[in-house]
DNA sequence: TATGAATGAGCCTTCATTCAT
DNA sequence: AATGAATGAAGGCTCATTCAT
């Protein structure tokens, strides 16, 4: 009776996960979950499973709406392996957040000095482009953030953690670059709000947009804001 | 969220809401709920004690974890007679929707032509005031928005609009003034973005920072970006 | 769809519980459930029906082995229905204690002063009766309480206060009346043991004998135990 | 309890426990596993560590709250290892119940007979004691009967066969012994009622006393009981 | 109009048991 | 002989919605 849908057809000799991460992160390492056992190749395989899973579920109907059992289908696991490696829902989400937050912090720290001039520009619409990327990876987990945030008040704690690592570096660019008269830290909220929102609405399709078209608007709003035309 | 979709039934009435706005808004007419008919005094005070409820739990806890029982108790009133002005968690919410589009959509029509100099910047500085203000009042539908877009689309859709309204006119400003080097409905979602997401994360608390200040460095990085220095 | 099951049939006029307590207690009034609210008559009615149920079923299947479900079931009520009366299992089962403890409690200060003689032997053999009906009433719950104890100390310590309290009155009892080479507390418990396991044996079906020969035995035996032959 | 009756498999092997108890008991025999196999050293060490656990978690949680999990754990094995012994939990506490069953059964042959005078109190103290012995080495499983009891009718068999040939000893010793006036039966489960369950308070830490003064008071009552002052 | 009570589908979680190495 | 991993049925609980007064 037990297991009749046959988990024989998987292969056994896949091993490299699968999608996501350029960088192996904490995230994977630490996933907080029942009692943080070692994992061997095979539980690796399926955890990852697990939290692609989680990004794809928490795309489509957020983290509120996310049912563990969709997650479950789409990893291909049955509901009591999910609870192997998460105590629940929120557990995988915050695993999930600890990856985004590595990306971010140290895509944060990839910001140069702002300069004016076309060579500012430049420097600036990469890491525009870079930031764009992210987005549309782990896009569903920061939006998540903010119904998450909602509520218990631990995960507005991580977003916060998050929004302020990243915008500690862009103020000091400010400050070091742009006129006195501008208030660095509120700016350098505003410019991340900025960012963060448009990728967001345009990931949500809410603008017709193309990507290039909006990193580089980005770009040279952010460019004109500080140094002016 | 079992039973999303109701069956109908036998609910009854309900119409026009009250206190609160400033203008008399479309909600009244539009709020769907059980088969519309005219409500004497004091059922205009019940629905509006809902209504208002709606806003102080969709603040706290967003759409989804928001409970009806919640929104009940703190306007006092018992379950079967919320049943008796809306038909459902969502119609509320619906309503209250067409209340914050209705005072988003006169706010946006109250931006004057946008022009460079300390004219230009404190007519930004007034507008941008009274939208924290609005953001205030209402914000926590608004934030609610973004939740629910995920999931059903139909919320997708109101909040879409409203940006979209929103936007149209700020487009039209841009394109009148700024330089013809600048995307102008790009820009004009970038920084509905930004300051939409800016009286968020102050209104969330993660920025530390005096309402004025806000407003000032909106105000001023607007018109930056639009005119350079 | 909601509602399949006609309640429909059930008379509305009905009024009194049914079958159990003779005296009313505070456990019915109290019953800690959630937010103890007020109840009106039916809800007096459906709230006696689950607990009835709930002794029919710790009875059969011991605390554990106990299902909502079950409950529900006996009750003719609703799984969303219990949990308005009672926060879970243990709820239902605390109510139920506390039933006994009253119970108890109260048979415990009926017992006068042992005596020896005939006198003495009848009014024993009275008491012993007595404790035999309320055994068989509430045995399950008494019973049950065995299981719970282990784990949750919580109910240990209910088991213990009844205990307690039941043996103080007979500890002064023998005290009064017995040898004074007897440990008038231990004797005590000892008694109490031999009484509860004794009409538990009974009840279970493991001793065949007819409940007046197992009172008049207990009578005898406890009397000579403490006055001799 | 999911999944209650095992659908039998591919088990293995196991035999004959070894440490804790005195005798050779019969539980090797009986306890009913995995297709019986001659085990090697290795082999009876990982069945005592579970038995041993088995007792260990038995008392902490009780047999329906004890979770193989648990077992595991304590004998530092694993689950698969488990199944490897003992088709499922309740074939463990068979196993179990078997040793307690034979040990029972030895002791109560152990009586000697009853009589009046320092003689025969003496005599019985020392059965006591070896009771009070045998019962905090096993109480946890005699109780766990109890437990078991309700539910499947199994273990209440098993408890039954117990009692019955615990009692027929002291019955017949009652019989020769006691004034005709008293139902030896009754009086016997009486009495087995009455030191079981003392010790077991005793053991829950419900009455606070000397095991000796237990012993004594046992004693004393025991042949007050029988033979009067 | 108002409201206390009831309903039940849906989701989360646990855990005995089996599989594959 | 041992063990990590997986499975899935069973049960607990919540909450939107409806009924009856």
């Amino acid at each position: 009776m037990p297991r009749a849908k046959g988990t024989g057809g998987s292969p056994r000799a896949r091993r490299e996960p699968s999608s996501t991460p350029r960088r192996r992160t904490r995230a994977a390492a630490t996933a907080g979950a029942p009692a943080d056992r070692e994992l061997r190749a095979r539980g690796q395989r399926t955890m990852r499973q697990l939290l692609d899973a989680g990004v794809q579920v928490f795309a489509t109907k957020g983290f509120f709406a996310a049912r563990v059992d969709d997650i479950v289908k789409i990893a291909r696991t049955s509901h009591g392996t999910f609870y192997l490696y998460f105590s629940n829902k929120e557990e995988l989400f915050r695993a999930l957040a600890a990856e985004v937050s590595d990306e971010m912090q140290s895509l944060a720290e990839a910001l140069g000095p702002l300069e004016p001039g076309p060579a500012g520009a430049a420097s600036l619409r990469t890491w525009f482009a870079k930031f764009a990327d992210l987005y549309e990876r782990y896009g569903p987990v920061i939006r998540a953030w903010t119904e998450a945030e909602i509520g218990t008040h631990e995960f507005g704690r991580l977003g916060n953690d998050v929004l302020v690592r990243f915008t500690r570096v862009l103020t000091t660019r400010i400050a070091e670059a742009a006129p006195p008269d501008l208030d660095a830290t509120i700016a350098a909220v505003a410019l991340v709000a900025m960012f963060e929102r448009l990728n967001y609405y345009a990931l949500a399709g809410q603008v017709r947009a193309e990507r290039d078209a909006i990193v580089d608007t980005l770009a040279r709003v952010t460019q004109r804001a500080l140094f002016g035309a």
